[in-house]
DNA sequence: TCTATAATTTTGACTAATCAAAATCTTTTT
DNA sequence: AAAAAGATTTTGATTAGTCAAAATTATAGA
């Protein structure tokens, strides 16, 4: 049976790929998200590899096997499943609850899992509005783009919001910046680094690229 | 921050300290209870009364500091709310949970805990009859006594079961020995080892005294 | 009291996960 | 193409937790 740790690096790994669409995720990255060392990564690329989680290419990164990738994404489902639940059933907010999943991912078994799923009604979304995969390690890839994707004058609706980051999150819950929130872009300066956003209702929201590419939308046909 | 494994001998050591009313419990005990060698359990020990949970006389056993003593009461707290939540809220068969609460003690924060305290409306007791320890870490102790500490013709509440074995709680399900459950001991064999019991319903239920003193219960008034 | 048995401790070894710092590649810049 | 900067790997060390088996100590029976 996988560890805490490895089941960590995985889902990591899973969620770089997905983000980044890329196939090998190369080892600072992966040393960063799980706020290790170089090194620390390295060796544990290793023994990754050695127990079939991960193909490792020195000095280039990592891939996820079928095996690695089948555990990650089920790794995903619980994590997100219990994101659900904290805000759905336990009224936390959504900026509280990616630390207290990230443990309890590892402790929930697939019996619990499955009940849980059962009583929050199958959902197909978690608070931040990533999909939840299915039990078969099945992902709805959602075609959405990071707000500075996007145009002058478009009007899209908010899927997700990437960043995990307590004070973003609190940031954007009070901006609207939430999955289902329609918004017009009014402004786009590229030289600026910046980005205007207004709902119907007129409220108006400032967002540099940084913060931009961590919120994903969708055109919206008004 | 103590690690799940702390967390684990501390709280046996507690519930072994509460069950036999002793203050030393044995290293083999806790080797026993804990699924280790008896080596490991001594080499626990050390660690445990250098970073302060145990005071070790060697040869004689452990018993907890003060700190312990917190940490312990507030593992059995975490420890029987899952229970109560996974029971009433999730569904599950009271032979299922234990195992399971046995993995998410150490995964749920307090915030979590106490939200789900709320959730569930401050239960006092879990699914086996056991007390709830209080967030101050205070725990209702009661004066109920095993089965086989009651005379022929007793009549008699079910308070809680102390053993947490699969088979023996699907059994006892059945047999309906179950907190609050009513019973008048009929019959009792000591050369034989054995007891009787019956419902007011008129059923019957058998148990040896190995059985019986996992059993507690308390004189009923009739 | 002496000895057999039971309980406990010691010793030596191992795995997982980590870090710091040195060494080695790669990539980018002059 | 050489030097500088950046990324990755290696090396050597540490900690927690564990086991097997040998050594020690306590306990109980003869
Ligand atoms: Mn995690
Ligand atoms: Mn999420
Ligand atoms: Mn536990
Ligand atoms: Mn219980």
């Amino acid at each position: 049976m996988a560890t805490s740790t490895v089941e960590n690096y995985l889902k990591e790994i899973l969620v770089i790929t997905l983000d980044d669409e890329i196939s090998k995720v190369p080892m600072g990255q992966i040393a960063k998200v799980l706020g290790v060392t170089p090194g620390t990564a390295t060796s544990m690329a290793k023994s990754l590899e050695r127990d079939g989680w991960v193909r490792y290419f020195p000095r280039v990164g990592v891939s996820l096997t079928r095996k690695g990738r089948k555990l990650a994404m089920n790794m995903l489902r619980r994590h997100r499943l219990l994101e659900t639940f904290l805000v759905e059933t336990l009224g936390f907010d959504w900026d509280e609850i990616h630390v207290e999943a990230e443990e309890l991912e590892h402790a929930i078994s697939e019996k619990v899992l499955e009940k849980l799923d059962d009583f929050l009604g199958r959902p197909r979304f978690d608070p931040h509005g990533d999909p939840i995969p299915s039990k078969g390690g099945m992902i709805q890839q959602i075609a959405s783009k990071p707000l500075s994707d996007f145009e002058k004058d478009t009007n899209l609706r908010i899927e997700s919001i990437i960043d995990q980051n307590k004070e973003f999150l609190r940031f954007a819950r009070k901006a609207k910046l939430i999955p289902g929130q329609l918004f017009k872009i009014i402004g786009k300066e590229v030289c600026a680094d910046s980005i205007t956003l207004k709902t119907s209702r007129g409220k108006l929201v400032n967002l540099g690229f940084r913060s931009a590419e961590k919120v994903l939308a969708l055109p919206y046909e008004s």
